[in-house]
DNA sequence: GACGATACGGAGCGTACGTTCCGGTTGTCA
DNA sequence: TGACAACCGGAACGTACGCTCCGTATCGTC
């Protein structure tokens, strides 16, 4: 991984950088071919880094929501941890939305990806950022970081459904504000 | 369609139920050639009554929704709209989420097979029961017919994103009682 | 600059599946 | 019951795609 040949690192790179903006445009469907050729490379030359489709797409999921776990950790200390929760989960969703890798992924064997290995570390810190807005009683406390994930799940496939009906996710979001019942 | 010879109408009416039960337990990724078999039947003879897999897969999954909408007519005239709005809404999910057909021809084109047609029938008995729900002030006065067969996509992707978490539905109940903003 | 190791490209393989085709069979009607 | 049309089964076709293979090109080193 790391005393690559320098051009065998330059391809895996353009083959990453490639498979995101194809994967984020057209989900898991779209053919390896197109990718390799995306990137200008051989099909032979994706499978040398990458040792199928499905581990190349994991890739390139995981990274993204390493990146939304990222953005989680660095609002962890605010001060109104209600706002920035609800914020932070309105803006996971629209982000998520313009990326059928994630849904894709969510989709797929019920989002296997949110759940295993580094999207652990998105499940951390969002519950985290939950659980501080559940203590100032900004959110209902019967719910935890697993039932999070999934009203994402729900969220994505409204706005995919119906895309740009803000207030359906507010209905969401209205209803993790009503008292627990 | 009437003047059929009766093995004809015989061997119809065996694929149509060949592809319900397969559908509904396999959704739409299931082979044709498996209804065939299991309708007892050579792949010809799917082909002889449907013109393609998909309209095949459009019929099974109309039928099952007319019987959702012929469902929501019979409660129209109940004498108390909330309850049976939100019942029938839970209800509703909670039968679709059994049934991949139905998820999948939600999430294949954004859920055509719901806004053509036949679906027009269930849309316009959902919005019966939601106008008459919202009249005797049991849901929010700001969503409309289209909103909700978004809610039921978004609910549908919950349960089968974590299938019998019982209260992710109820958050979007609360959501859907809780009052405008 | 030459040599071995490493990586590349893309043709080709295997598989899966939707759809078509046609020789044989069965129902219908006179 | 005979004959014709409608219908059936399933083999075969075309396509798409994941993946492999191997002759060739490129890189790093001495």
């Amino acid at each position: 991984m790391e005393k690559m040949r320098a051009d065998a690192r330059r391809n895996r790179a353009k083959v990453l950088a490639a498979a995101e903006e194809a994967f984020a445009a057209d989900g898991l469907a779209v053919p390896l071919d197109d990718i390799a050729r995306l990137a200008g490379v051989g099909a032979g030359t994706v499978y040398r880094h990458f040792p199928s489709k499905e581990a190349l797409f994991q890739a390139v999921v995981l990274e993204r929501i390493e990146q939304f776990a990222e953005e989680a950790r660095g609002l962890a200390a605010a001060e109104n941890p209600g706002e920035v929760f609800l914020d932070y989960f309105v803006r996971v969703i629209k982000q998520a939305s313009l990326n059928r890798a994630i849904c894709d992924a969510l989709a797929e064997s019920g989002g296997h990806a949110f759940k295993a290995g580094a999207g652990d570390d998105f499940r951390v810190a969002l519950g985290e950022l939950l659980r501080r807005a559940q203590a100032v009683g900004a959110v209902r406390k019967d719910i935890d970081g697993d039932d999070l994930r999934a009203l994402i799940v729900g969220c994505l496939a409204v706005e995919r459904y119906s895309p740009g009906s803000r207030h359906l996710v507010r209905i969401v979001v209205d209803g993790l504000r009503a008292s627990s019942s």
